[in-house]
RNA sequence: GGGGCUGUCGGCUAGCUUGGUCUAGGCUAUGAGACUUGGGCUCUCGUGACCCCGGUUCAAAUCCGGGCAGCCCCA
């Protein structure tokens, strides 16, 4: 890690986040296309565990795990007009096969409707075959004309898990909608996540949706980053794929169908939202390591302190824990306390020793840097009981600070200024009209991120554009 | 979409304005050894770089053009 003055997280956000990545070996961006990184074996155990936890919440509410080509024919990805339209400057081509032109040119997926809809005409004929839920995770590619950075904005999202419902009824797919925002919240809240939920003004919903929600999360620089995105899709796309089902009563209907996707930004903000100015913190259930064991070595006893380290890293395991020992000789204690706190381990034990004699090792939180001492005997129910309550306080913790950077306000002036000063999220009075949306952005400068979709609140007022009678508040942040 | 800035050991940087003294300096990292070890220990000896292509010039890290990559600001 370089100077002291660029690794404050609050104060210089972007270059505290390139420097957690490479510094605790998440991710080297240094590949040379642009937009694109690799994922360093640490990087690479946090996020099979985040895509772990996805695999479960879908594998238990009946979605089933699919996996599609990456490429997709021009022919495919221009059937729903609007969906092709918005991502057209952002297609990246495959033109050639060895020297010779393709006839038809292949693209890599912006996102896979155009990928799979064309097979479920295949295999959806009845309303027996409905719901179908499906979902895949893998890489869709956008060439991104906007600064990359890495994780938050790339070219190849790596870690895209897509699912895309299909049913018999529009009914249904609003019960499909309320499932999925049910899942996200679960995925959000195991991360330790606050989030909110919004529903995107029309000029911003996903092309070809009837309507798009969406998650976001305040980062710490005050910008809004999207982790999460959920569409009715309607008939729309059925209609431009023509997958048709049979209904009881033997005519043919279109079928219904919504999509909804999460990314790598989760873990963006994953590490971003728990750091600190010492590095990343992990939340216990995703931590690819939970426990270091640091033995502290002295010139004497250093036989005892080792296999007193050992056997108490081995009874861990036996426990369940996912256990570290750092028994390096050429670094000092202190070097590992840093070492570690930097790559985010909920929890270091300290065991040298005056532990030793007091049959006893020292416990230290990542999160808070506290110590404490611990009877060796008891050591294994308090550690399950401090990983429970560091997820729980991170999560407490995270909620309070964001909902301390959301503001309600009711004049332009202040809108624009706490716009200017990226202080958050702030949320407003407005008719819902198109017009005056884009008006506030313009004046205010900012992007209009929805209506809430997670609080229910009356509000009476005036559209702080045209004065009309409202009763929306919507919500607007400087967005990634 | 518009504008600006930058690219030097693995990381952070000095040098560039005014071309030659650069055989490219420092911190960090890293290898070997010694000495230490409860919040970045010290010492010794090593390792390691001018983004790519082209141009100007007797001479380019330094100037010019293009490419690639990165950063910042505005819309």
């Amino acid at each position: 890690m370089p100077t002291l003055e660029t690794r404050k997280r609050d104060k210089h956000f972007g270059q505290w986040f390139r420097q957690i990545l490479i510094g605790a070996e998440i991710l080297d961006y240094r590949y040379p296309i642009k937009g694109s990184g690799v994922w360093l074996p640490y990087g690479h155990k946090i996020r099979r565990h985040v895509i772990q936890l996805l695999r479960d919440l879908h594998d238990t509410t009946g979605h089933y795990e699919v996996q599609f080509p990456i490429m997709v024919t021009e022919t495919n990805l221009r059937k729903e007009a609007t969906h092709v339209k918005d991502f057209e400057n952002e297609v990246f081509w495959i033109t050639h096969g060895g020297l010779k032109p393709l006839k038809i040119k292949y693209a890599l997926r912006p996102t896979s409707e155009t990928a799979i809809y064309p097979m479920l005409k295949l295999w959806i004929r009845s309303h027996a075959d409905l719901p179908k839920k499906l979902y895949q995770i893998g890489s869709v590619f956008r060439c991104e004309t906007k600064t990359t950075r890495p994780i938050i904005r790339v070219r190849e999202v790596t870690t895209f898990k897509e699912a895309h419902t299909s049913h018999a009824t529009l009914h249904e797919t609003e019960g499909q909608i309320q499932e999925a925002i049910q899942i996200y919240r679960n995925f959000f809240d195991s991360c330790s996540l606050p989030y909110l939920i919004s529903r995107r003004p029309n000029w911003d919903k996903f092309p070809g949706a009837l309507y798009s929600i969406s998650f976001d999360v305040i980062m710490p620089d005050g910008r809004t980053l999207q982790i999460g995105t959920i569409h009715n899709l309607g008939q729309n796309f059925s209609k431009a794929f023509d997958i048709q089902y049979e209904t009881l009563k033997g005519s043919h209907e279109y079928i219904w169908q919504t999509c909804y996707g999460i990314s790598e930004r989760g873990i963006g903000a994953l590490l971003s939202i728990h750091g600190d100015d010492n590095g990343i913190v992990l939340v216990p259930s995703l931590a690819p390591i939970q426990i270091v064991v640091i033995p502290i070595l002295h010139k004497e006893d250093q036989s005892q302190i080792i296999e007193e380290s050992d056997r108490v890293a081995e009874k861990l395991v036996n426990s369940g824990f996912r256990v570290e020992i750092d028994k390096r000789e050429d670094l000092t204690p202190g070097a590992k306390f840093f070492y570690w706190d930097l790559r985010g381990v909920p929890i270091r034990l300290e065991i040298g020793p005056k532990d030793l004699q007091k049959d006893q090792v020292i416990i230290v939180r990542r999160d808070t840097l506290k110590k404490e001492a611990c009877k060796t005997k008891t050591l294994s129910s308090q550690l399950s009981k401090k990983l429970e309550q560091i997820t729980i306080e991170l999560r407490e913790k995270a909620w309070k600070w964001m909902k301390s950077k959301i503001y309600r306000v009711n004049s332009l002036e202040e809108a624009s200024k706490l716009m200017k000063k990226r202080a958050g999220v702030i949320e407003l009075i407005w008719c819902g009209s198109d017009k005056c949306g884009h008006e506030l952005e313009m004046r205010i400068n900012a992007s209009l991120l929805g209506i809430p979709a997670d609080i229910k609140e009356m509000v009476k007022g005036k559209c702080i554009i045209c004065n009309r009678k409202a009763a929306k508040i919507v919500r607007m942040a400087i967005a990634y």
